[in-house]
DNA sequence: CATGAATGAGGATTCATTCAT
DNA sequence: AATGAATGAATCCTCATTCAT
């Protein structure tokens, strides 16, 4: 699902009495308009062209451009979080589910390169919109819980080391990820190579899963 | 030098007379102004405000927004880059080579979080400016070649492995250092932590030099 | 009755299956946001908003919002000419008649600020709105006719001025008692006195009885 | 000066840098357009219409419709206080002093009728904009001051009953004349009748000559 | 009788930029 | 070298109103 945020597009959908979709035609409309241009970018008028709806849908369904701001956030992060609890990584031994996540990590940005623009954009914002949410934040307390049952599992094990903590360890995780995809274009510039090149993938992928997994398993 | 581009900060210097003093005030202050609301969010005039002059001084100097925001853009790599060859790695074995290095861009980052800001900004914009840039890409070549002098070193004495690259290891180290200070408002909202506490630092420091080395000195 | 148009406040009636106390809820709504904001000024999401009701009612029964304002119109021009004609006037002797209405113009002025300021609207439009209503005017007919029957008495008994007018007369002390309700608030600002604090209230109302009796039974 | 608030109207002046003239062009616009439709039914649009120049001026001298709105506030205020200040009525007995200034009232209210029309929206909008302002209440200060001072002098004498107030003198004497102008519309509509009609005048002019000084002499 | 969904036209305001001196 | 005055084109948003059920 690289450029909306549902599964079944209903592209130009919502034109007469469909309220559910004429909202999610703008939120689809809407994601793209702003990930393409930032928040401060983006043109309400561009996003309603690309609905089948007019840019009065937007006010009446959002209230404002912040606030249809806000609800993309909402569903990018939904859909995030939703395809991570699939993983379930507590059926692995340790270091598989670190495998798994780090792999699924940087599969899914690769994948949704808009989420990360999306991410960058909104700390561009000091998180301003992402701290008024509640839903948002109540998302993502799941995934560090995963995170802290694995690494503890693997501490007891004693084949990871004691002093890892779950939020330094999805940093390490994610920030690789992230950063090749929400970085692409001023690395592909600087070092006239594009990090995402099809070529370099694999290696890219391979590097990151053991590097946290060698972190991981040190013995000092 | 957080919040400047210059070392010495000629506040509301050139109101009268100081060609070369206008134009560095007006590039601090749109270094300011940019970073903080990204470049559409910028205001010429809010720049203009922020320096002794007026809007057309602006104009005068850097013909566009987009001039000026250009000579920001190269003013901050040059800066990056220039200290960045004070670091005499040749100078070093291999795996000390590398942990400079890596705490070297550890600290840079954290010490000019508005660099990071101007980075992904750029990446908003799809890096169009940078490309269009010939200054900045030639500063960037240094710093790859030097890792390719230290990691073939590495690889010929047998203790880094071989099929590691000077982009990749680029890539591996930067994005963590980079990742905790560009994303620290989302983090920061998500986590409940900021990732840039005081007492987080030393934690991540060690940890990101320890994830690059073992992979580095991996033994497959 | 000062901020309604009926007696009997029907607060947010007619939800379901009460069309009379829908359309009154509607009318006292009305008669709130448009003396608050004025006709341009008052929002029909505001006035929706007041009752229990939607937007949609407002025009099903009254067909646009400037038929919504006519509405209030007649219905605030008739509460008042109905308490009018209870004052009896015929049955007193002249003088007597005249302190009575201007007593009684007075009180009703200061206990209904907002039908100062409908007229005050209305003037601002020119009373367009009122040149179209026939009930309004055939209203306002009653009340010049007591006035002349009143003077004409007082004339005959020799004790009134030969000279004034019934119309003249009505003005006179009509503007100073809705000039007091009405301008109260750049009088308040102007003077930093509230022309309506209870201490100037008695003084204010012997004054104008004074000055009105004054004029007509002045002997020349 | 009915329609503008400079003696000399510079029609359409403005167009190229002079800026005071470009100013008052504005202003001047301002003040038909607002007194035409109210602050809520002016349109920025139309006051740019009618002057030489265009939207973006308005916002370039008076920040925004409401500040605009002040200005012209301030001098159709200042205009008025101003004219007043020449009526040299120190020099006057006390009775004649009160003469000319009722009298002056009734002319410039009648001159002015936009003036009165601007008094009227103001405090549909609960004067909050001369609340604001410090140079409207100095302004009128002084006449308050010129009116007590004749009173006084008349108490003195003798000949003014004692216990007639400025404030209240001021508000019986302004009521009528600002009421037959500001209420114009509604009072033609309802009597049928102009109440500008120049065959009233003389007479309304006289009543209300009569009416003040019948009070203040006033044996009782 | 009642209503949720939808809308086109127009509202104030802001923007980067240029003219004329 | 420097600047106050001026602007056209957008930008976000709101308004009264109507459709379809």
């Amino acid at each position: 699902m690289p450029d909306t945020l549902t599964p079944e597009p209903p592209k130009r959908a919502g034109q007469a009495r469909d309220p559910r979709g004429t909202q999610q035609g703008i939120l689809d409309a809407a994601f793209i308009e702003f990930t393409d241009h930032g928040l401060s970018g983006a043109r309400v008028d561009a996003i309603a062209a690309r609905t089948g709806t007019n840019v009065r849908m937007i006010y009446y369904y959002f209230g404002s451009k912040d606030g249809l701001y806000c609800a993309v956030l909402e569903q990018a992060y939904t859909a995030m979080r939703l395809t991570e609890r699939t993983l379930d990584l507590e059926a692995l031994p340790p270091a598989d589910a670190i495998r798994r996540l780090v792999e699924f990590t940087f599969d899914y940005q690769e994948a949704n390169p808009r989420f990360a623009r999306l991410v960058t954009i909104e700390n561009i914002h000091r998180a301003e919109h992402i701290a008024r949410s509640q839903s948002i934040q109540a998302l993502n307390a799941t995934i560090i819980a995963s995170i802290a049952a694995v690494l503890a599992r693997g501490q007891q094990e004693g084949t990871f080391r004691p002093d890892a903590t779950p939020v330094g360890l999805h940093l390490l995780m994610t920030s690789f990820c992230f950063f090749r995809v929400a970085n692409r274009h001023t690395l592909g510039a600087i070092f006239q190579e594009d990090p995402l090149a099809p070529g370099l993938r694999d290696g890219h992928r391979r590097m990151i899963v053991e590097a946290v997994l060698g972190y991981l398993q040190h013995k000092s």
